[in-house]
DNA sequence: GAATGTCTGTGCGTTGACGAACATAGCCAG
DNA sequence: CTGGCTATGTTCGTCAACGCACAGACATTC
């Protein structure tokens, strides 16, 4: 992947910064790579980054006593991962490991304390996301709650999808199951469904999808109402959303 | 009820403002008192106050479309209602029903919204509150795809005991699993379980905790993270709640 | 104290997901 | 090309929760 390809912009956060605060924070930015499970945070742990992916996801995920873990979260370059640096809580119960491998850019913590602390356009942006994030957990806990596997399956997708400026994911259905809190069978008979129906198509970890509207009209509610809920908080991102849809279909 | 009773630092939100700020915020307090049932707050409305509730519990739902709901997070006087009004989103998709009636104060939110402009501790205080709300809902999410409804009854019972100067709610099976997002006859079973374990007794809509400890250990871990998490964000709290238990023991 | 309404208990059959075990099938390295 | 690894497919019994239906039990009101 051409090193062109990370541009901070492409994260919408960033690209949302009016020029003042971006000429502050352009300079703090590093490029990192994140590798698929690459654990960038983890539970109960200061860190001393705030990441910004462009092409990566990450997801947060709580990871119970036993072991099995439910994602409670997913981050692209919508989002950030860090809340809590700036929300004053220094640190969360959730882990956040890398979903799909790709680019991000991070910046040392302090600075973002440090920015913070003089409220302003960026603290207005971040506390947006910020209640688009609880969206999308509550919803999250809406859905485990009254949601086939299937439909999970078909949000999921779809949430991925937005993430990605393709119409492809590169992900086992054992890692599904994982963010999903499900098991690996259940994602094989779910996707199963969903390739008879023709509307993906998968092989060892690829999977594409061939009929986003069909995806969407096998989902529950609860993706319309996240996705609705972030275009209405960040409009912005919204429109980056219908960019990067148009450019998929057209590849 | 006294009158008196209706002190507004018996929220804890407001109880943990700094005088200056307090002198500020006190005027613009208001007195009311929230009914079983009161939607104060209905999704997708832009509403005209913020609610902090003194003895009052409210919880924040989510309505699907076939008029099914759950509980996504839980608010007594550890927290607000209206989160959306100061992270700039002005609405949420969740509707706040009283889950257990008494009185609470509110203020316009525009007040609320000026405070937010000219940062300070007030905000600082907010955004921890904020975050703890967001573990909570997402170890909802977690507990709802992990836990029996054995499980989930304890927690639930335990987060509204906290929110409570009493070691009994008042709410009918019904409700709860209203709450819960389970069938009502789910509910019974459950209860009758703690009953016959000798940790609650419980009669049309009275339900009295005989061993909170007991209660404790068949909790899942859920209520322990989101507990810990509070009391490490809003460390105030904590002091309350363990107030709160140290006088419920000798009552 | 009879009538009514609400709350709780219980017993169905059904279903969706689970856990475990095992069968195929694609991919890569030696 | 062959063995080994990883990903996917399938089966089977179990179980928790579901939806439905109805039977008590308690409280309130007249």
């Amino acid at each position: 992947m051409p090193e062109k390809l990370a541009d901070p912009k492409r994260n919408h956060l960033l690209a949302a910064m009016p020029e003042t605060e971006w000429a502050r924070f352009a300079p703090h930015l590093t490029a990192v790579t994140l590798a698929l499970g690459d654990v960038i945070y983890e539970s109960g742990m200061e860190q001393p980054w705030v990441y910004f992916p462009t092409d990566s996801i990450v997801s947060l995920l709580y990871v119970m006593k036993d072991g099995s873990s439910a994602e409670i979260a997913i981050v692209g370059n919508e989002g950030l991962i860090g809340i809590s640096l700036f929300m004053g809580g220094q640190t969360t119960p959730s882990r956040a490991v890398v979903q799909s491998a790709g680019k991000a850019f991070r910046m040392r913590a302090e600075f973002i304390r440090n920015e913070f602390i003089l409220a302003g356009p960026v603290q207005q942006l971040f506390l947006r996301y910020t209640q688009a994030l609880l969206t999308q957990m509550g919803q999250t806990a809406v859905c485990n709650r009254h949601h086939n596997v299937d439909q999970q399956l078909c949000r999921w997708l779809l949430m991925s999808l937005d993430r990605l400026s393709s119409n492809e994911v590169t992900m086992t259905q054992e890692l599904i199951a994982n963010m999903l809190g499900v098991r690996r069978e259940g994602v094989t008979e779910a996707a199963g469904k969903l390739q008879r129906a023709g509307v993906i198509s998968y092989s060892r970890g690829r999977i594409k999808v061939l009929d986003r509207a069909g995806l969407e009209r096998m989902a529950c509610e609860c993706y319309d109402v996240v996705k609705n809920e972030f275009a209405r908080l960040l409009p912005w991102e919204s429109a980056r959303l219908t960019n990067l849809g148009k450019a998929t279909a057209k590849a």
